[in-house]
Order: structure tokens, then sequence, then C-alpha cells
RNA sequence: GGCCCGUUGGUCAAGGGGUUAAGACACCUCCCUUUCACGGAGGUAACAGGGGUUCGAAUCCCCUACGGGUCACCA
């Protein structure tokens, strides 16, 4: 493993998305890792958009990356939005930059125009696959004479710029994570460093805004291995250091396959996230124990403690499967230890979008709504969950399922309900059901019945809610109210 | 297919030659509780297979199997 870098060297880290949609999961990780490595050890944290690939960059796509990034926590250095030394922070306004570079490249021959045709290209790698090879650029382009390239340009042909891969050469690094990675140039065509709109490619931009940018240490996802010689021999043709990289395993579904951004079974934006109501806390959190784990046995983190524990060498080897029922637990956890109000806060909107609630309430109304939350408050996964807990609330008629309605067989059930019923019919009506109230006329009901426990307490709460379990029933008597209990109870005995 | 990476309970994972092979989620049992949940106490369950190296391998090496990644003028 590769520490990679002294305690005088400045600690610089990048977290580059492309534009192209909503902040991922993955992206997340990347992003995360590189910011508690960064806050860690002291260094910078850099935000840089990747926006080279013009058709997929997607309106709005720059702005929620930083939001949510924001959201949970995050906070930058240097960016498009904040600016920084280095900058500008976008790809698409550093052309000139490129430009300059790659001439060095054409110059010393190191790199060289290329007149293919998409079809042509095409139609080579199919004969390859054909004949059972890897595909790879042939190299065709590579000893055009000046004449030629004349004669390919004046056909109207528009080149790109293939890097010439020097031949027989092994590029070794070492990894963070993986430790030693070897790759020969066999394996490796001459590749495209400027398409033909002029627009530099991924792994050429990469390389000169990473060391331009002064970045010491590229943590990224591990489908960037295959990426790694080339940025290599970029850095090489330059004569610059290269930064230390280190390859994170891949987040992967419940197929052991990497999260697709197209597959729906899985929520996998934060955005979602969000809008489920989740907490930031919970998602910085869970996403840490993607593919890192901590020392001891803990595994509930404020960001602080994160950045504190993060060490990269304990970044691990193996995939990661994103595992949504623990990350529904850790919800909780962090929900259950919230203040009441800002659970209030998650909760209230869910209820209003479902139309439980009014989107203009008076005092008494979100007192209420208050209460309301806060009694479930302990069984909440997520936001959302109070629409289904909260549902009994808000019907006349209370449904029960057979085992419910076993409860209500029995002699005790008419005795109960019957007292039960005398009891709220002789409670003021205008007057608020306090929790306290109802106490005492379950207590009064049992005085008056001889019944108690189950007997007692399972007959009102199914009688009322329909459910067999439910939070504090006093509590939720009071809720309901006056009215509903006793027309639900009156229901029954009729 | 070539190259690259990986493989510890159902899931995540600790572990760097000698351990009763941690812990968390899930599951089960018990306690608490008017119910459920929470909380607490326990429990079931794992080193992919085969060869080496070694007094001793989950740990080191090789092979096999399986899984994954990548082979773009995407990032």
């Amino acid at each position: 493993m590769n520490g990679g870098t002294t305690m005088t060297e400045q600690v610089r880290v990048r977290y580059a998305p492309s534009p192209t949609g909503h902040l991922h999961i993955g992206n997340t990780r990347t992003a995360l890792f590189n910011y508690l490595f960064a806050r860690h050890a002291g260094g910078q944290f850099i935000i840089r958009i990747e926006d080279t690939d013009l058709k997929r960059n997607v309106a709005g796509g720059e702005e929620s990356q930083l939001k949510y990034l924001k959201w949970l926590g995050m906070e930058w250095d240097e960016s498009v939005d904040i600016g920084g030394p280095y900058g500008p922070y976008r790809q698409t306004e550093r052309l000139d930059i490129y430009r300059q570079h790659w001439q060095e490249l054409l110059d010393k021959g190191l790199a060289y125009p290329c007149y293919c045709t998409e079809g042509e290209l095409e139609q080579e790698r199919e004969e390859q696959k054909e004949k059972g090879e890897t595909p790879r650029y042939s190299g065709k382009c590579r000893h055009l004479t000046e004449e030629q390239r004349r004669a390919l340009e004046a056909e109207g042909r528009v080149p790109s710029i293939r890097f010439l891969v020097p031949e027989g050469r092994t590029y070794t690094f070492d990894d963070m994570v993986k430790g030693d990675i070897s790759f020969t140039t066999e394996e490796i065509g001459d590749f495209v460093i400027v398409k033909k709109d002029g627009i530099p490619t991924y792994n050429y931009a990469v390389v000169i805004d990473d060391h331009l940018m002064k970045i010491s240490h590229v943590l990224r996802g591990e489908e960037h291995i295959s990426n790694t010689p080339r940025q290599l021999m970029i850095y090489e043709a330059y004569g610059w250091a290269a930064p230390v990289f280190g390859h994170m395993t891949l987040i992967v579904g419940e197929n052991r396959k990497k999260l697709s951004k197209r597959d729906e079974s899985i929520v996998q934006f934060i955005a979602q996230y969000d809008k489920l109501g989740y907490l930031p806390e919970t998602m910085m959190n869970f996403i840490a124990l993607l593919g890192w784990s901590p020392e001891g046995e803990n595994e509930i983190f404020t960001k602080d403690e994160l950045i504190t524990s993060f060490n990269p060498e304990r970044l691990s080897q193996s995939p990661a499967m994103f595992d949504t029922h623990k990350l529904a637990w850790m919800n909780s956890q962090y929900i259950k230890n919230a203040e009441p109000e800002r659970i209030i806060a998650l909760c209230l909107p869910h209820l209003q979008e479902a139309g439980m609630l009014p989107e203009t309430m008076d005092e008494a109304q979100k007192e209420w709504a208050s209460r309301l939350i806060r009694l479930f408050q302990d069984k909440l996964t997520c936001g959302a969950d109070i629409v289904g807990l909260t549902g009994l609330f808000f019907e006349e008629a209370v449904e029960r399922d057979d085992e419910a309605k076993e409860v209500l067989v029995g002699e005790h059930v008419p005795v109960v309900l019957g007292g039960m019923l005398n009891e709220l019919k002789a409670a003021d009506e205008e007057g608020y059901l306090a929790p306290e109230t109802v106490k005492a006329m379950l207590k009064s009901v049992q005085k008056a019945t001889g019944y108690k426990g189950m007997q007692l307490f399972m007959t009102i709460r199914v009688a009322v809610t329909g459910q067999m379990h439910g939070p504090d029933l006093n509590e939720t008597i009071s809720l309901l109210g006056r009215e509903k209990t006793i027309s639900r109870i009156s229901a029954l005995l009729s």
C-alpha cells in the first residue's frame, strides 16, 4: 500500500462529477471519501465539473450535484461557485489551456491527428472481434505524411487527436487500496485525447487538470483502474509526477452488479432519499460505511467523528452491497435521537402531500399534528412512513383483519365497550380530551366492569384503531378525539 | 474473449502466521411493557475448492472455480 505523500506535502483531492444528472450514491461515496480524506489530512477538497461530453450534460445537473453535496454536509474549498486559485473549475471553460497542452504533444510527435471516421473504426473493431482479438485502434493514422493529412482534410475529414502509446512498456502504480497494479502497453491502442469537436476526452483533461490543480491523491471508483495506465502515459509524456491513485471498491446492488442508474429496483439518488424523508446525517454515515470500515465497533458517527477516524488504509477491497434494510435501520436510529421539532418538520410535508392535513393550518391544528408525529417518532424509518402509520387518525371507519376481529369476540367485549362509551358520553362535549382523562376513563371502566389487562386494553385498542399494535393508547385516543372514538365504538355495539 | 480486481455467516464487515474467528443489520429466544416498537440479555450462522510454504495458515504463494470491472471521439 502506498502512503504516497510525505507530511510536508499538501493533500489536495477532488470530486469531479460530470453534470449528467442528480447526485448518485456511487458518486456521493466518491465525493465523501475524498472529502473525509482531505479534512482528515488538513488538506483541500476541490470540486471540478467535467462537462466535456456536451451531449450528455443535463441542464441543472451541476446545481443539483452541489446542492445535495451541501445537503449532506460537505463543504468545499475550491469550485465553480466559490472560485479558487486554480480555476476555472469547469472543463469547458478550460479549452484554451488544453489546446496549448495538446499542441505541445503534437509538436513533440507524442500525439497525432487521426482521420478515421466512426464507421471505419466501428468496422475495424468488428473485424478484430470476429478474429477473437481484443478490439484496439490499429494505429492506421500514425504515420501519415503531411501530404496525406492535407488530402484527407481536403476530403472534408475532421481529425481527432490520438495519443501515441509507447510500445513494449509496462506501467505500474501502487494503488492505495489494491496495492501494485500493472498493465502492458500491448493491451492499449492509441487513444483519442481530443475529439473531433475540439474538446478533450476525459482521460486527457483529467490529467491536465489534476496536474495544474496540484491534486495529490485521486480516490475514485474501481471502474477507473483500466484508465489509469493511459493517464500515467500522459503524465510521463509531460514529465509530470502522477498523483497517488486509490481505487475504491464498487457499490453493488442485490444482483451483485455495479449499481446502474437505470436500475429502478433500488432508490439511488440522494434527492430521492431527501424526498422520502431520510436525514442527511444518516446518508453520510451510511455511505461512509460502503467500502470503508472504522476501527472500533461503533457504526454511528457524526461528521466530525468520520473525519477524525477516516483512514484510507481501511478502504475495503471487495465490493460493498447497498443494503437498504440497514439504511432504514440507521435512519430510524437517527430519527429516534433527533429533536422532535426536526422530525415534525420532516414528516409534516408528507401528511400534507397525502392530503391528510391542509397546507395552511391554525395553531390548534399544528399542535395536534405535532403531537401526532411525536407519537410515532420512535416508529419511523423515514419521514414518508408517517402517512401509512397515521392513516387511522384520518379515516372515518376502521378496518380490521381476521386476527383483530377475533379480539372482539367474547362476553367481556360488549361490557368493556359499553363502559367506555358511557365514560366518553359523560365527558365534556366541547372540551379537549386529554390523555390523562382517557387514562382515568379506562381506570373507571376497569373498576366498573372488573375487566383489566389485555381484555380491557386490547379490546379498546382494536375497537378504536382496528389494530392490535400501536403507540400509547391514551395519547392515541386523545388525538383521535371524543367524536371519532364514540362513533367507532358505537358502530361495533350496534 | 484479452486485461484487471475480488471471494470470511443471508447482508456489511474485523482480522496482516498461533484468536473460543470481533461487531452491526436481519432472524430466533427471553426480560421489560396494557399491545407493538424501543431498550436489555442470550442464540443460530462464515474463512469458495485444491495444492504448496511453515512446527503452525482466514492470514503468504500457485492453480481451479465463481463473481465483478474494463476494453468508446462516456465520464
